[in-house]
DNA sequence: ACCTCATTTGCGAACTATTCGCAAAAATCC
DNA sequence: GGATTTTTGCGAATAGTTCGCAAATGAGGT
């Protein structure tokens, strides 16, 4: 039955180096954008689907934003780690904390609530838009 | 120029019932089948004005899941606390953690960021599913 | 380089969640 | 109850995302 390929394509490489290039939540239309910007056309429709299956693979992770929109980031899934985000410009800073993962383990037994994951995220101000 | 009066109404207090029934974050086709089942006939256009509304009085807290649609919890915004999430059913408790706040503060001089704010949440299961 | 075949792409249509405009209905106040 | 303002319902419009299918592209063998 399905033997799965995995072709190495053109959309499929420069929608990666788009991703890799900004450490900042995109959504997809602005990663279309940003492909238009360079000369790259792309259909919208492909840029869905190389999301879906770099999520898929665990490349990227997704977040849907305040409005609804889901942003999709680079990010290695294997280190567990929590982000720090602009509210000015949306750069993303890795935070891997072990005080706060031990923080957190010391939860478990919340409420009588079996803790099996968590996320956090911290807004404000990096460093450059101070 | 207007006077913005506030009219209680029945889709309002049909709907606010709806969410004060259930400790769980609800989108508003939800919200509208809820109404239904109890035989409420409320347009989903104002399940919609409702919940603007009462997320901009404070009463509400908006959420997008994971799928990015937007789903509405009652929840004070006066008392800073965070939420544990039940992976079978939704259930939402607050989790009013002083260790925690103390926490986040100490994360101010994180990376040169200046900490404006933090959203956390767990997720696990809750005592009645476990 | 060429052929074959599975995979991927682009396009437009379809879908879903949400918003909007406007006339009819309901709430408030006197 | 009547006048006035707000709210509602409806259907159309919008925005983000998914889908179907024919055409284009990548991989592998010759």
């Amino acid at each position: 039955m399905g033997i799965r390929a995995d072709y190495v394509t053109r959309p499929r490489e420069w929608i990666a180096s788009i991703l890799a290039r900004e450490p900042r939540f995109l959504s997809a239309a602005q990663i279309h954008q940003g492909l238009e910007r360079v000369g790259a056309r792309v259909s919208l429709s492909t840029v869905y689907r190389t999301l879906d299956r770099l999520q898929a693979k665990g490349d990227i992770t997704a977040r849907p934003d305040a409005d609804g929109e889901v942003t999709y980031m680079l990010c290695e899934p294997s280190r567990h780690h929590h982000h720090a985000i602009c509210r000015a410009c949306g750069r993303v800073e890795d935070v891997d904390c072990a005080a706060m993962e031990q923080f957190a383990e010391s939860l478990r037994a919340l409420n009588g609530f079996e803790l099996d994951g968590h996320a956090i995220e911290f807004f404000g101000k990096c460093g450059a838009c101070r």
